[in-house]
DNA sequence: ACTGCACTTGAAAAGCTTTTCAAAAAAGGA
DNA sequence: TCCTTTTTTGAAAAGCTTTTCAAGTGCAGT
C-alpha cells in the first residue's frame, strides 16, 4: 500500500495539516519538525497522490496532443518540442495517435475528458464542427499546430504554407527549369494542401509558366502512394524535370519512382521535399528541402496552450513561424 | 464548471446513488429512472471525475512509457502496438522521452509515480539498480521491451538479439563475403550490443572466418556516429565488402558514407541493417535487414503489464518474439 | 388484510489532499 | 510578570465518486 500523508504524519509526529504545509509552504512551519517530516517523506518514499491533489485543484497538470500518424517522421521532432516545454511548465504530456480515425480521435477526445486534461494540442487535422462541438461541450481549452481554423477563433500556431510552396517553386524556377510538377495532398480536408497549391500556383504565374498548373497529382500521406502518384505525373507528363512535393516523405516516393525508372536525381529531374524531416538529411541523394521548425512548431504550441489554460486567452491567436529553404542534393540547375 | 454526478442527480431527480448505479451497475436501477438520469448524464454532457474514482479504485488506467529517443523510427512502431492494446484494454498511455538522460529518466518515474500510473513499460534501456531501486521503492509494476535484466527477475518481451545478429552475418557469408565489417552500439550499457556481437561472432566462427572478429566499429544510435565508424571500419579495413549493422539508421550511415566515396551498394559493398523500421523499405538502395516484429513488441509488452499489474505476476516472464530476414537491395552475392 | 420477501433507493462513509479557521504557543513589549 | 501581537499548529471541511448498509417500496402468498 502507498504511504499516505497520514503515515508521513504519524512518522514525523505531527498532524497532516504540518506536512502538507512542508511540502506546499515550507516557510510557514518551524525548522525542527520541517525537517522530521523531511526525513519521514524521504524514509517513506513519500509521493502525494495526485488524485486527491486533482480533486482539490480542479487541475490534472497533463496535456494531451492528437496527433494523426506517430510513424509520420514530422510528429517526432514536434514531440519532442512539445516534452521539453512540458517539462518547462510542469505538464505531463498525453499523446494520442488517431490514425486519421475520426472515430478513434472522438474517443480520445472522451478519455482526455474523462482524464480532465487541462487543454489539448490538436496536431494537422482539419477542425471539422463534430470536433470542434464535442470540445467545447466538454469545456476543454485547445490550440492548433501546423493546422488552423476559418471558422472558429481558435489559437494556432504554423507556417506560412503558401509562403513556403511559392519559395520552393520559385527557387526550382529560378534554377532554370520551366516543366514543373507538383505532388500534393489528396486528402479532401487538408488544411496545408490548399495554401501549398496556391503558392505553387501564384510562382508559376509570376514567372509566366502557367501551363505547369495543371501538374499537379495528389497522394494521401505516404510514401507508398506518392511513388504511385509520381508514376501518374510522369506518364503523363513525361519532359517534366522538376518536381515540387508537399511532404519529405513525397520526395522520397518520387526520387524513389524516378530511381527505378533510371532517372537521375538531380541529373534529369530535380525534387524538392517539404518539412525537412530528420531523414531529409540522410537520404540518398540528401533532400532539398523547405524547413519547417518542427521543434518550435512543437514547443510553441504547448506554451501556447499553457497561456490559453491559465489566462484563458492568448495574445496572438494566429501564430506564423519561419520556414526557410534548405538547399541539399536533389536539385540542380537546369 | 464541470457538471458534477449530484448536478445529474439533480436534474433527474434521484440520488447521487442512482446516478452512480445506472453507470455502474444499470440492472439495478428501475427503467423509469434510467431513462431519465441517462437523459440528464446526455444533456449535461456528463463525465465521471476520475480523480474521484482514482482516489477509490487506487487505479489510474494509466501506463507509463519509458523511451530512449523518439526521433528513433523504431519507437513509433512501437508506439502504435503499445497504444493498440492500451485501448483494447482500457489504459490511456503516457509516452515520456528521456533522450538518454538518467536524470530526465528519473524525474520521469517520479511524475509516473505522482501521476500513479498503474505500470510504466520500460523500453530498450538497461536497468540500472539505480532505476530499479526507485521504481520498487514506488512500489510501481514493470516490464521491459527490447530489453531484459539478468540480476532482477523483471518480465520482458524481445527478440533474440543473438540468433539475429548470427543470422543475418550467416547470410551475408552464404553471399560469399569473405571480409566482413560490423558497426555495433558504442553505448556501454548497450542491452542489445553484447549478444549482436556475439551472433556476429559465432557466424564468423562457424565458417571459419575469425580473421573478421576484430572489424567492429562502434557509433552511438544516430546516423551521423554510424557515417563516421563507416569511415574507420573502411579506412582500417578497405577490402571489406560486407557490414552488417545493429540497427538500420547505420546501415543508412553506411550507405550514405560508401556513396559519398563512390562505391556501390550492393555492387560492391553488401550492408545488412537491424530492426526493419519503415524507412528501411523507402531508403535508396531498399535495405536488406533482420526484422523486428515492432507493432507486436509493443503490443505484447502492454498486454504483459496489464497481466502483471491485474495479476501481480506473468506467466512467461522472458518472451521471445521471433525475427526475420528480409532480403531487399543492399545486399548482393560476391 | 397481513406477513414476508425481493427489489429499489438514499444516506453516509471512505479515499487523500489542501485550505480555512480557530486555538495554542511563542515572542515581544511594558 | 502580564498582556499583546505574531507565529505555528491542528481540526475540520471540501472536492467527487463508489459502495455499504439500512430503510423503504411493492408484490405475492396465505
Amino acid at each position: 500500500m502507498k504511504p499516505t500523508i497520514r503515515d508521513v504524519a504519524k512518522m514525523a509526529g505531527v498532524s497532516i495539516s504540518t506536512v502538507s504545509r512542508v511540502m506546499n509552504a515550507p516557510e510557514t512551519v518551524v525548522e525542527s519538525k520541517r525537517l522530521k517530516v523531511l526525513d519521514a517523506i524521504e524514509e517513506l518514499k513519500y509521493q502525494p497522490n495526485s488524485f486527491a491533489r486533482g480533486l482539490i485543484y480542479r487541475k490534472s497538470f497533463t496535456l494531451g496532443l492528437l496527433i494523426p500518424d506517430i510513424e509520420n517522421m514530422y510528429y517526432a521532432g514536434m514531440i519532442r518540442g512539445m516534452q521539453d516545454a512540458c517539462i518547462k511548465l510542469g505538464y505531463s504530456l498525453m499523446i494520442c495517435n488517431t490514425d486519421r480515425d475520426p472515430e478513434r480521435l472522438l474517443s480520445y477526445i472522451d478519455a482526455f475528458h474523462e482524464k480532465q486534461v487541462d487543454g489539448i494540442v490538436f496536431a494537422s487535422d482539419m477542425l471539422f464542427p463534430e470536433y470542434y462541438d464535442k470540445l467545447v461541450g466538454c469545456r476543454i481549452p485547445f490550440v492548433m499546430v501546423s493546422s488552423h481554423s476559418d471558422e472558429y477563433d481558435i489559437p494556432s500556431v504554423e507556417v506560412d504554407d503558401e509562403a513556403a510552396a511559392y519559395d520552393a517553386v520559385k527557387f526550382l524556377i529560378e534554377l532554370g527549369h520551366k516543366q514543373i510538377g507538383m505532388l500534393g495532398f489528396n486528402d479532401v480536408n487538408s488544411i496545408a494542401g490548399p495554401p501549398r497549391i496556391e503558392g505553387f500556383a501564384r510562382a508559376l504565374k509570376e514567372f509566366g509558366l502557367e501551363h505547369n498548373l495543371e501538374k499537379v497529382k495528389y497522394a494521401s500521406h505516404r510514401f507508398e502512394h506518392a511513388y504511385e502518384a509520381s508514376h501518374e505525373l510522369f506518364s503523363e507528363y513525361p519532359d517534366t524535370t522538376a518536381v515540387f512535393c508537399v511532404a519529405d516523405e513525397f520526395a522520397m516516393g518520387a526520387i524513389s519512382y524516378l530511381k527505378d525508372r533510371n532517372v537521375l536525381v538531380p541529373g534529369q529531374v530535380s525534387v524538392v521535399g517539404f518539412d525537412n524531416v530528420r531523414m531529409a538529411g540522410m537520404f540518398i541523394p540528401k533532400l532539398t528541402t523547405i524547413a519547417q521548425p518542427i521543434y518550435e512548431l512543437g514547443y510553441r504550441s504547448a506554451e501556447q496552450l499553457h497561456e490559453l489554460v491559465t489566462t484563458g486567452s492568448v495574445k496572438v491567436t494566429r501564430e506564423k513561424m519561419k520556414h526557410r529553404l534548405i538547399v541539399r542534393e536533389s536539385t540542380r540547375e537546369r
